[in-house]
DNA sequence: TTTCAGAAATTGTGATCACAAAAGTAGATT
DNA sequence: AATCTACTTTTGTGATCACAATTTCTGAAA
């Protein structure tokens, strides 16, 4: 496989090359550009970016840490692989993560914040109903976003964005073999728990949300999906 | 601040520049050798490890991926500072997931496996008897990481490492000025739990294992922590 | 057709250098 | 003594190049 490529994405003035390469690279695997296996070469990119080996080693490496890319022993660099029981555990794992920082969040939220999550929401439906499955998705982790950096002292956010790194290649996957993004919406049931300052409603819609959306496929699907992938 | 001075720390044979670096401030991060807001240069390091700035920038920008270190707008790196309310972030979040991550390897974990659990946890208890609390801390750290790395598709670990990494500026601090690691015992706790493949006893054993053990310092000590440090 | 050895191209690694931005220093002025 | 300005030093950034390891290509032999 070859370098895939990439999405485009404007360079704001006073970034470094190096920044910019990791934003773009992360956003392109976060809404699953790439397929899983995907091997990707240093000067690959720098050709595609127009700089030059250095800071794209940087942003690559950086990827790595966070489990977006792979560092193989031959010195390969890959979109890593997901097996069925990998993906059970990122959710599971995505699941406590997030509705832990939910929980936390709750109390912080201003309902002048929540009017805008409230905004986000009826955003991921208007991407939904115009077909826009990628709008969806970035619409959708705004929403979660917004909700759990209501908390000032937040740390979980990074961990959490990595897990979304992980899962990003398969919901690629997913996106292109599903026919329509069917929402089960538990996110006006998080909106309604935020409003009361229900930490455990909250908590708990939020769980629901991730399991009865991309946390709904079972072993057998993902493993049907992954062999479509190749 | 200067760039601290480093651990050793033995270099692998066909380990690259760019991983030696990298494993060894990690390692130094982790055990508390840095105090929070320490700053760090590229070539400094390059210097003491006796090589260029490439694979040391590197080095720097994953460990920042991860939050052991920090660059700031000015270009410059930092050890990330702590105040009272991000530890008890922190804290919190260490409890979500370890005990999460708890709960899943115990299916996983052979008596054999158990067993040598039981072996490391003899080694913290001798070591914090011989007052050598660094290699206390290490073992402490080995005892639990043994334990989450039972499970096989285990996806939580690196997200661990990074808020030990995080925490790990403060606990140095507090190694310095707390007499002696009164270690509260929830291991044996644990390892009865693990013993019965009781799933709720492992996590809340963990839980409380940090509750109880660096999760200790309230608001107010950490304040005079952070005070001593400057 | 398959297999295998050797050449050629590709790729990651790391040292070096020029550059610009930031920080630090020294001296003059008020 | 305090403050400001100009100069020097330090520091991060990124392009380039040489090198070694790996992969890929080529062609001969079985």
């Amino acid at each position: 496989m070859k370098t895939p490529v990439l999405p485009a994405f404007p360079r704001p003035e006073g970034m470094t090359t190096h920044d910019y390469a990791f934003a773009r690279l992360r956003q392109a695997i976060m809404v699953g550009a790439f397929r899983p296996g995907t091997s990707i070469t240093i000067r690959g990119l720098a050709d595609a970016l127009e700089s030059s080996p250095t800071p794209v080693r940087e942003a690559l490496r950086q990827l790595t840490s966070i489990g977006a890319l792979q560092f193989l022993e031959n010195r390969r660099i890959v979109v890593p692989r997901i097996t069925p029981a990998r993906f059970e555990e990122l959710i599971s794992l995505r699941i406590a993560l997030e509705s832990h920082a939910a929980r936390r969040a709750v109390a912080h939220l201003s309902d002048r914040q929540i009017d805008r999550i409230v905004a986000l929401d009826d955003a991921i439906e208007t991407a939904i109903a115009a077909g826009e499955k990628a709008e969806a998705l970035i619409a959708n982790q705004e929403f979660h976003r917004r909700i759990y950096m209501g908390n000032p002292d937040q740390v979980a956010m990074p961990l959490i964005e990595s897990i979304w790194l992980q899962l990003g290649p398969i919901l690629g996957i997913a996106m292109e073999h599903v026919a329509e993004l069917y929402v089960i919406d538990r996110h006006r049931e998080a909106i309604e728990a935020l409003r009361r300052r229900d930490e455990d409603a909250a908590a708990e819609a939020i769980a629901a949300d991730i399991r009865e959306g991309i946390g709904g496929f079972d072993h057998e699907a993902v493993g049907k999906l992954l062999a479509l992938a190749g």
